[in-house]
RNA sequence: GGAGUGGUGGCCGAGCUAGGCCGAAGGCGCUCGCCUGCUAAGCGAGUAUACGGCUUUUAAACCGUAUCGAGGGUUCGAAUCCCUCCCACUCCGCCA
C-alpha cells in the first residue's frame, strides 16, 4: 500500500509511475475522498470533544443533585449526528482502503520503463551454455527414462500439473533443498519453517489479496489459503510488530511447498515440471531499515545466484521493466537458468524489494535507536531457488548421451557421494 | 468436538457486581539528568500507536479524537453492562 500523504504530495509522480506499469487508477477520486474524509473527521472530532466535556459535566451535576434532563436530551441529538458522521466516515475509509489495496507499488527510478517482458533489460550473464555432442533431451524425457518423475500417476491422484517424484527424483529434490538451505545459512540466513495455510490478513499483508484471489487455493470452510510462496508466511510473521532498529536486518531462508492455481496459464508449459500447481521452493526473506534495502537487494540477488554458481549452472539476470514487474514490487531482478532442450533461459528466481509497500500493508515497523521515531520497515524477498526448476536445470544441463545424469559436485555430499544417476 | 477460565500499555498487574474523577494505580524494564572514586544502590523526569488541527517544505511542541483481543449494541457517557466472533490456557474426547 502506498502512503496517502505521499500520493497527495507527489501526485504527478504517482500518476506517471502507475501509467508506466500499464495500470489505471483514479487518483482524482482518491484525493477527493481524502479531502472529504479530513473535513468530516475534523468536524466530528469537534462534536465528540464537546460531548465528552458535557458528559463529564452531567456526571458532576447529577452528583450534586441538579437537573440534567435538558442537557441530556441535547447530547442525545448530538450523539445521533456523531453516529451518522461516523458511518459516513467509515464508508469513505473503506472505499479509500479498497482503492489503495488495488493500487500497485511505484517502481524505483532506475527501473527501465517498458510495456512487457520483451523490454526487460539484461543485467548480467554467468557461465557459458554447454555444447552437447548430441541432441539434448527435454527433462520430461530424461526423467521418464530414469523413472524418477511420474507425471501420469501424479495427475491420477490429483489433477494435471501435479507430479510424483520417485526414487532418485525424490532424493535429488531433497538434496537440492538441503544444499540451498545450508548454503544460505552460511551467509547468515536464519532458517524458518512456517505454516502453509494462512489467513486472509496475511495474504493481504504481502499483496496477494484482494487482487489475486484467483491465483490462490482456498480452504473455504476454514477461511484459510494455501501459500503461493513462503514469502507470505515468513514476511507476515512480523506483521503488526515494531522491531527495534538494532535487530535489523532480519534475514530468513525458508523451505516450503508452494501452491498456485495458475489460472489463465492454460496451455502454457503443459509438459514437465516447469509450471506446477504444487512445487517446492526455498525462499529468502528480509526485513530491513529503509536505508539498507538497496544493499540488501544486491546481497539477496547474489545469494540466489550463488546457488546456481555452486551447481555450476549457466544463468543470466534480467532487470524487469515497469510493465512486467510484480504488483507489490518496486524493483525486481529475475534470474534465468539455461535450459539446453529449449535452447533458452528460463526463470528460476525472482528477487525483489518492496520498499515500504508490504510493510505498510502488514504494518511492519521499526523503532530507531533514539527510542522515539517509528517508521515503516522495508521488505525484500527472492527465490533461492525454485527447487523443481533447479532439478529441471540439473537434469538437462548434466545429461549424458546414454540418458544418465552426472551429479553436480556440490550435490554429491547430499547423495552419499553418488556420481551418476542411471536407470 | 464437549466443559470451564481468561484476554488491560515493552513486560507483570490493579480496575472490571455499585458505568463518569481511567489512556488507565502500582511494580519491573528502558531512556535522559543528578548523585557517587568505579560498580551497585539512591534521587528526579520521561517512557503506546494512528488520524486530525498544519495548509506550498521539514521537524518538534501543543490541542483534539480514537484505541483496554475484534466487531456490534445499550447509555448523555463503557476497560467496566449486553450480543457475536477470534485467540490463549486447563480438563475430557479424538488423532499424526
Amino acid at each position: 500500500m502506498l502512503d496517502i500523504k505521499y500520493i497527495i504530495a507527489n501526485t504527478d509522480i504517482a500518476r506517471k509511475k502507475t501509467a508506466d506499469r500499464g495500470a489505471n487508477f483514479d487518483f482524482d477520486g482518491l484525493l477527493a475522498l481524502d479531502a472529504e474524509r479530513k473535513k468530516l473527521q475534523a468536524k466530528n472530532d469537534e462534536l465528540k470533544s464537546e460531548r465528552n466535556t458535557v458528559s463529564k459535566e452531567i456526571g458532576r451535576i447529577r452528583k450534586e443533585g441538579g437537573d440534567i434532563s435538558e442537557i441530556q436530551e441535547k447530547m442525545r441529538l448530538a450523539g445521533d449526528e456523531i453516529d451518522a458522521n461516523d458511518k459516513t466516515l467509515g464508508e469513505i475509509q473503506t472505499k479509500m482502503e479498497e482503492m489503495l489495496l488495488n493500487l500497485p507499488n511505484l517502481v524505483k527510478d532506475e527501473v527501465p520503463v517498458g510495456k512487457d517482458e520483451t523490454e526487460n533489460v539484461l543485467y548480467k550473464t554467468w557461465g557459458e551454455p554447454k555444447k552437447f555432442s548430441f541432441e539434448p533431451k527435454a527433462h520430461w524425457d530424461i526423467a521418464e527414462n530414469l523413472k524418477i518423475l511420474d507425471f501420469e500417476r501424479g495427475t491420477k491422484i490429483a489433477k494435471s500439473r501435479f507430479t510424483a517424484y520417485m526414487g532418485m527424483g525424490a532424493k535429488l529434490e531433497r538434496a537440492l533443498i538441503n544444499l540451498m538451505l545450508d548454503t544460505h545459512a552460511e551467509r547468515g540466513y536464519k532458517e524458518v519453517l512456517a505454516p502453509y495455510l494462512v489467513n486472509a490478513d496475511a495474504m493481504r499483508g504481502t499483496g496477494q489479496l484482494p487482487k489475486f484471489e484467483e491465483e490462490l487455493f482456498k480452504c473455504e470452510r476454514d477461511e484459510l489459503y494455501l501459500i503461493p510462496t513462503a514469502e507470505v508466511s515468513v514476511t507476515n510473521l512480523y506483521s503488526g510488530e515494531i522491531i527495534p532498529e538494532n535487530e535489523l536486518p532480519i534475514r530468513h531462508c525458508s523451505y516450503s511447498a508452494c501452491f498456485r492455481r495458475e489460472a489463465g496459464s492454460h496451455g502454457k508449459d503443459v509438459r514437465g515440471l516447469i509450471r506446477q500447481h504444487q512445487f517446492n521452493k526455498v525462499e529468502l526473506v528480509k526485513i530491513t531499515a529503509p536505508e539498507d534495502s538497496d544493499n540488501e537487494l544486491a546481497e539477496l540477488l547474489d545469494s540466489a545466484e550463488n546457488i546456481l554458481r555452486t551447481l555450476e549452472l549457466p544463468y543470466r539476470v534480467m532487470t524487469l521493466c515497469s510493465g512486467d514487474i510484480g504488483f507489490s514490487s518496486a524493483k525486481t531482478y529475475d534470474i534465468e537458468v539455461w535450459l539446453p532442450s529449449a535452447n533458452t533461459y528460463r526463470e528460476i528466481s525472482s528477487c525483489s524489494t518492496f520498499v515500504d509497500y508490504q510493510a505498510r500493508r502488514a504494518s511492519i515497523r521499526l523503532r530507531r535507536k533514539d527510542g522515539k521515531k517509528v517508521e515503516f520497515a522495508h521488505t525484500l524477498n527472492g527465490s533461492g531457488l525454485a527447487v523443481g526448476r533447479t532439478l529441471v536445470a540439473v537434469l538437462e544441463n548434466y545429461q549424458n548421451e546414454d540418458g544418465s545424469i552426472t551429479v553436480p559436485n556440490a550435490l554429491r555430499p547430499y547423495l552419499g557421494g553418488l556420481e551418476v544417476i542411471k536407470a
